[in-house]
DNA sequence: TTAACATATGAGCCATTGTTCATATGTATT
DNA sequence: AATACATATGAACAATGGCTCATATGTTAA
């Protein structure tokens, strides 16, 4: 029997059937990628407390900056990388845009990061 | 009456109220961080691979780095990562360290973050 | 149309981070 | 003790990313 494996032989030897099944039942390269994108979308403190803002109402630009303490610039800045990750939508009325979150799931997942960080 | 925000000031002078609502009540500034500290440690492809891979069953470091294809280094650096997050844990069996997840949250969150990326 | 305001965006800077390479630590075997 | 193997870690490098600054776009009112 042989086995080429660049690396590690013996223990990867012992292992193989656990490293066989494992490596078939991972989805698919696509999806952990998105996945990931999306993780580090939530990745950034600012982004989160722009998050946790909108979960309680939604909010102008200006609105969102002046409960951040930052500008106007950083914020739509953060604001777009939400939108191209389809986690809020926007809505026009007059000058002002308004932003609130467009996604459901959105809301379960920081429900569990809060526990974890607080258990 | 006076409002002195240094960027803007019409639009915020009509959105008074909902910012003090909001700003009143967000989340400690610490848990924010911590929350966007988790999802950072999400935010990267390789270890949700590797997360996804302990969801099947606990395995060894070589055993990840030959499912993943990567080097015993890259992964040994990452499983770091994830230790300090406390979402994984090892014990040592000879000279073999067997690691497996630590946190029940973290496959919750897995599963609504698949359910977004697949919407 | 011109002025004022709200928002969006591009360039540049600095900090952070994932990987590689070399090496150290820890464990078992001879 | 010496060797071999599994894992951990530090330094260095390249790439990514968030903020600022300047400016562009879009909208309304005069």
């Amino acid at each position: 029997m042989e086995h080429n494996h660049d690396t590690h032989e013996a223990c990867c030897e012992a292992h193989t059937l656990t490293v066989e099944k494992v490596a078939g039942n991972l989805p698919d390269e696509e999806i952990l990628y998105d996945v990931a994108e999306l993780f580090k979308v939530f990745g950034d403190s600012t982004r989160v407390r722009i998050i946790c803002a909108l979960f309680e109402s939604e909010m102008c630009v200006c609105g969102i900056a002046e409960v951040l303490g930052m500008t106007q610039s950083a914020i739509s800045h953060q604001l777009r990388v939400l939108k191209q990750a389809r986690l809020v939508k926007y809505r026009r009325e007059g000058k002002t845009v308004f932003y609130s979150l467009a996604d459901a799931h959105i809301k379960t997942i920081f429900n569990q990061a809060f526990e974890h960080v607080m258990e």
